[in-house]
DNA sequence: GATCGCCTCCATCATGTGATGGAATCATCG
DNA sequence: CGATGATTCCATCACATGATGGAGGCGATC
């Protein structure tokens, strides 16, 4: 049986669908508590009864926002993996960080969305199992940081997260950190990956060659 | 003349102090949105009214909240930085995270703070001319990237904030990640040094050893 | 065309929240 | 003591916001 969320994701152009997309973006920019009903109601163009119609309460909608960015995310990490398979170890983080710095630039909601729900509370607490455990363990495998994805060491743990955080964080901090380096989009993506790529990737080599 | 802010740090058993500290706190916790004024008294004690007979509007005593942090990250800094003057890099870079790292999970409302103001809208929107750029300055130049603190180079703006964020990450993502680690407090604390000493290290030694 | 069900909007409610006026309390000083 | 000013609290307001009921419209099916 399909869920509403999946149902909605399969036609863009229902309503349905229209209303996540935006309250993916506000929710993105505001915040839970920041953002308002009225204001995606009004983005999208319509009364704030057709939006409850079709999701319910404000936490359901935001819930399945976070779904919705979850699945995406998974999407995109599986593609990377899938790219970077049997590569050497500087090339697959290389060229990971590229891919994956793109993929949310162009969708910058999702580090928004992820990085507010890891630093900020909400009054109300979620029920929401929040995926990235598994994520943790599908990256630190791609990375070579254990075998078994389903029981990863702490320490494997924290070294992706730093990675993983380490690109939301410019992603999500655009609006800020770019005025302060005077950089066009272009290149402060540009900066972004390369700074990314000089920064992480030579501990992970380092050591790599010192075990094999 | 002595503003109100510098007034309330001096006699930290003033109301003005008191109801500053709290806000710390909560507005840290919730962000501006997520946080009531109603909350920040009933933590304190008082009436809602004494609050804003103290602190004026809500956004007002925010401000307050963001400068005051502000003043005690800048603080702190200047404080690393005497310390590990004159050393060689790696030992700088070492002693810093260590430091720092203990400073900030002591104030966690700091970079909880400071991430969302980073990474979250405010509906309205402040006139606050926030400190970073010379904060990464002091850094840069501390970190040997610069020898001019005012005019710094995008990739060296860039490099410091990876770094500085990278800490603010694991202080203030603790309640997410800590969890998914099952550690202790304390041996999260120390995974999260190691960690970042492991990982951000390396990068910045190499490079400064090809130059020289 | 009549009926039915889905969708949308207008009007409205209940509550939470920021903010204020004014009375009461307290400390200080002559 | 009495006066003055500073501080605190109670009662209350105005508004924003989440939420709902019900009327109207629109298309599909018979």
């Amino acid at each position: 049986m399909e869920t509403r969320l999946e149902k909605a994701r399969k036609d863009p152009e229902s309503m349905k669908a229209r209303i996540l997309a935006v309250a993916r973006r506000i929710f993105g920019e505001y915040g839970f508590h920041g953002t308002t009903t009225r204001m995606i109601a009004q983005d999208v163009g319509i009364d704030i009864s057709t939006l409850h119609y079709h999701w319910g309460e404000k936490k359901d909608l935001y819930e399945a926002v976070i779904l919705d960015i979850n699945t995406d995310l998974r999407r995109s990490l599986i593609d990377v993996e899938t790219i970077i398979h049997g590569r050497p170890l500087a090339e697959r983080m290389a060229i990971a960080i590229d891919v994956m710095t793109d993929y949310l630039f162009a969708h910058p909601e999702v580090s928004n969305l992820i990085l507010l729900r890891y630093f900020g509370k909400t009054r109300h607490e979620s029920s929401l199992d929040f995926k990235v455990p598994e994520f943790t363990g599908d990256i630190a495998r791609s990375m070579g940081l254990t075998n078994d994805p389903k029981n990863i060491p702490p320490r494997a743990m924290m070294e992706v997260l730093t990675v993983m955080n380490a690109l939301h964080n410019f992603v999500s901090g655009e609006n800020f950190f770019r005025p302060m380096t005077g950089l066009q989009r272009e290149d402060y993506i540009l900066a972004a990956k390369e700074t990314l790529k000089l920064i992480l990737i030579p501990a992970f080599v380092e050591r790599d060659r010192m075990r094999s």
